[in-house]
DNA sequence: CATCGCAATTGATCCGGATCAAGGCACGTC
DNA sequence: GACGTGCCTTGATCCGGATCAATTGCGATG
């Protein structure tokens, strides 16, 4: 039930930045924090950054925020709900791109082609804040902070494409992916050793290049070693350093 | 014999990038032709992006452009040879990232972290154009052409993952690379039909996650059915259509 | 020239995960 | 309650590519 918005919450109301209470929580934890943030520090600024951003939502499971071909013009802040991004092959057989959680942001793979490479569907009631990007890229010319920020997001995830690379066990992969998931949830405050997966066991699969038995299967044996405790989507991480050390190739640091 | 250079080719003349004929025909296949003929035809910003281009070089096989953990300060644009960029996981298994030839850039996954996240190693000998960063950025403040083309350059090569992910087949996976080469070479204006292959069987392997007997299988096969004439590392392209088909799939468009 | 070392090729065997198949479980609707 | 429909789980079989191993070819070096 995240979908219970606060009345003020939807673009209805401009009101400023400072004045939602809800939003200082949120924005704390966003990808973007530290531009909203610093803008906010100069009153002239805070006014164009208002321009520029626009709350969007709600989402239902299933549908999408954009597709595949779509011409770019903004990106987008999850503030709440979950997002797989995926792509069809021309064999029509879906790939899932990666997932996104509250406080990451899509869209950015859009800049170079003007276009969306990928659909983004909603897994579950999913809002977010849309950034247009010419109003973006002009702010970004005037204040160098927000320039080095979209640098910094575009290099960052340069780096995030390892978990699906490589000729790594079934174990290693899904693992990995849970500690990933546990590390992106705890580094935007939520709990690291209790969430709920959005995300079909057949998402996951196609995800990690897994077939979907296989991912059950590992899930199954890792709740037999005590490992996990899982029930539906209901996960929680008993032994989260054994996990680490298992997926530990896939993993950063 | 790569490594035949023409005299005047090497960086112990620092002569101003103007007079250098070479550079011209260089210039207009390098990833930076836009940024550089565009700051070109303001007199006072092409000498500030003289002040920020130093030619590099050159590197003979082997050596490293950039190790992992150095302080980022610079990217760089391959002008002449072709880098291999890696890291090494803990059990120290060599992970090949990608192959980088003349008129690529690399380094722009460095600018998040501000350190290297991989090595840089030429695989025969090679010489750059070296950006540095700061200043670069500060141009990019000031010039939007610059920016944009920045963060074009990021979103770009976002897009770059897929070679290696996905559960494809050796023959997908070998297909897609000689034809991604190809292509690659062909931007640039050499050969997309007859080129050389820089790297090992080994390198090849390591970066399609493919072991280095099974490159050299399809190989062989590849030339059985007349699609390739190989050797050594001399590479004839004979059938384009086809293999474009065996690895489209992996393959844009 | 003989030798060494590395890269590449080819053959034989084995294993992990895909695939095919058969239920189980939770949800909805009628 | 009976039924359908996804989603998930578990079992049995098969195949592509890894692995181990042997051989060849070539450039470098003495």
């Amino acid at each position: 039930m995240q979908s219970k918005l606060p009345a003020g919450r939807l673009p209805k109301s401009p009101s400023p930045i400072a004045d939602d209470g809800d939003e200082n929580r949120f924005c704390g934890t966003c990808a973007f924090s530290s531009v909203c943030v610093a803008a906010g520090y100069r009153k002239p600024d805070l006014a164009e950054l208002q321009c520029l951003v626009e709350h969007v939502g709600p989402f239902r499971a299933g549908e999408h925020v954009f597709r595949t071909g779509d011409p770019f013009r903004a990106i987008f802040a999850v503030r709440g709900g979950t997002v797989k991004t995926r792509l069809f092959d021309r064999e029509g057989r879906e790939q899932v791109l990666g997932f996104y959680l509250p406080g990451e942001v899509i869209g950015l793979n859009a800049i170079y082609p003007e276009q969306f490479p990928c659909d983004a569907v909603a897994l579950d009631t999913a809002f977010f804040c849309r950034f247009s990007f010419p109003a973006m890229s002009a702010l970004a010319a005037r204040i160098p902070a927000v320039q080095q920020h979209l640098f910094r997001m575009l290099s960052k995830e340069l780096g995030t494409a390892s978990l699906l690379a490589g000729d790594h066990s079934a174990d290693e992969r899904v693992a990995a992916f849970l500690m990933d998931l546990a590390g992106r949830y705890a580094a935007r405050g939520f709990s690291g050793t209790r969430f709920h997966l959005s995300m079909s066991r057949g998402d996951i699969a196609n995800y990690l290049r897994l077939a979907a038995e296989t991912v059950s299967r590992v899930l199954s044996r890792f709740r037999a070693q005590k490992l996990i405790a899982i029930e539906g989507r209901e996960l929680e991480l008993l032994n989260p350093t054994a996990l680490r050390q298992i997926g530990q190739i896939l993993l950063p640091d």
